[in-house]
DNA sequence: CTGAAAGCGCTTACAG
DNA sequence: CTGAAAGCGCTTACAG
């Protein structure tokens, strides 16, 4: 069977489709009884609006596209379920792609986003994006868009980052308070950024607290669980331990407590740990994961709002909004109150 | 900036817009000389078809919609991911929906995406859902779906489920062919589907294997860490402990995991864990999860693929397909090879 | 209060 | 090889 249109409502009633459209609009034009009746009709006949014929009129699609480089990461998938949440709440859809951290996918997915002519889009940039062509052509029709979490800077979009200097150097201040010296760091690779900036908070927390840097306690690897299980078993053949390391992220700590739990020692007695994550993933962990919180619905429903936001706006916004989403150090049980 | 349209690129061809859709499409009619200053106008002028308006005119969307419970649930964002990749590969879209366990919202995503006019449907039920009317309706107008994990059954559509009772009972088979006698169970409440089924299929395999069925063994509880936490505490203060839990999801078997390590045992020396899972979050576990693996990416795929082979059907298929997937034991470091 | 006309940007037979 | 006509299902001024 056929989808009922608004013809088929009309016919049945005897009167025009103009009527049923604009009795469906709650139209003042048209009379209660007659909207009664359309009303009616709908629901007997099960008519469901075409939103595709809508949307070509309109020029409006009430959807947002949305890229990611990777759903498998449980941020994003929070991310992506708080965005969902908030433009539901605003009447958008959401069409999802996927870019796998490959440009040329993303590429494709953004050209296909604005194939379907969705109102705005939010973008995750994959690691090995280069070329902001597609970007510059979002902005020559206008398209609104807003990275988050990780951005292209002086496009002119609006971007939405955490502030990941400043949380490491409050971590570090905090555990330095409670009387923690020795403080190693497994680093990421200093080529990519998020590895960079966690790094020198580090180092500036530890200048700032007057503690010793020890170059040996830094030692650089890559995001992965076995780069964290190495790390550690390289720093444990040193002889001296740290009492706190700081893993760049999650992934990483994970292979820090796996070699920890082989060798026999204790978390948080022998050595303490600190990541970066979100609470529902730091409660993963046995003993749960201390962490630097970066709060993914907290990002998600800035981004969405922000974009919507953009998207109602008359006037195309003069100046992008620049948005930093603030760190906060939550203690858990992988490091004891004090030293 | 407005987008270009054919219209526009026919203009400054000086030719029709038929020709421009034509060329576009590489219909033979059209010369190849004319199929190239067709697309170099493309390429200057920045001209993306609008696919709502081809969508429009074709009645096909190339997009289906997808209808989870929760996002945040790692094994629904797996599936996804599969989800999209499938789709991408076949050349669909996808609108991501989430219900939140919410029949209503669940209801209302349908409707939109119905609206939306999407070739076809994905969809996991939410547990509170009772109502199949939206189910009816959409066989009514031959909108082409296929349920997931999840299922309606005996609505005529196809169902994509995993071998859950089977999983179970293979498991079972290899830890009491290893020589294991003494396995408990923390249960989730049997008023739910995967509870029972995971229940039935321990207490059919303690039967098979000879092994004694102690009550004092099944612990029914919830779904959660704490449920997890709160049942092996209980186990704990009876006396004697199992050599091994199979723990109904793998949250249960994490607060097992967190209660012996407060308990100060060791896993898998003092007793070891099963849990129900996949491969990804197994390894989030130290040591890692012991697990009955049910692939999300696996049905990701099998069900986005059963549902584009069922939307390009010419006629509709006479027998819904009930697609049930098998698990398979994977031994990790949570039990020992042998007690 | 109801309707006729024009249009959104495409495609698809059908002519020439 | 190119084009005119009709249509997809809706909305939006404009008339009456």
């Amino acid at each position: 069977m056929n989808h009922i249109t608004q013809k088929d409502i009309a016919d049945k009633l005897n009167v025009t489709r103009i009527t049923v459209s604009k009795a469906l609009r709650d139209h003042p034009d048209i009379s209660d009884e007659m909207k009664k009746r359309v009303h009616e009709a709908v629901k007997e006949m099960g008519y469901t609006p075409n939103l595709i014929a809508k949307q070509l009129t309109t020029r409006k699609t009430l959807t947002i596209g949305v890229v990611v480089p990777d759903l498998e990461n449980s941020f994003f998938s929070y991310v992506i379920d708080s965005i969902i949440d908030g433009a539901t709440e605003r009447n958008y859809h959401v069409i999802l792609t996927v870019s796998r951290e490959n440009e040329a996918t993303e590429r494709k997915n953004i050209e296909n986003l604005i194939g379907m002519r969705v109102d705005g889009l939010l973008v995750s940039v994959s690691q090995s994006t280069s070329n902001p062509e597609i970007f510059e052509y979002i902005k020559k029709f206008n398209t609104p868009l807003v990275f988050f979490d990780r951005a292209i800077e002086e496009l002119g979009f609006s971007t939405i980052v955490f502030n990941d200097k400043q949380g490491t150097m409050d971590a570090i201040d905090e555990v330095a308070q409670a009387g923690y010296t020795k403080i190693a760091h497994f680093a990421g690779y200093s080529s990519i950024n998020i590895g960079r900036e966690r790094c020198e908070g580090y180092k500036a927390a530890l200048r700032k607290n007057g503690l010793q840097l020890n170059s040996e306690w830094i030692i650089e690897g890559g995001y992965e669980v076995e780069d964290g299980y190495r790390a550690f078993m390289k720093l444990h053949e040193k002889g001296t331990l740290p009492e706190i390391i700081l893993a760049v992220n999650d992934r990483v700590a994970l292979g820090a407590y796996k070699a920890i739990r082989k060798l026999g020692l204790d978390i948080p007695g022998d050595v303490g740990i600190i990541g970066y994550g979100f609470s529902d993933t730091a409660q993963l962990f046995s003993p749960s994961l201390t962490i630097i919180n970066q709060d993914p619905r907290k990002m998600g429903h800035i981004a969405v709002n922000t974009l919507i936001d953009e998207i109602l706006m008359e006037e195309k916004p003069e100046n992008p909004l620049s948005i930093i989403i603030e760190e906060d150090f939550q203690w858990k049980s992988s490091v004891n109150r004090k030293p």
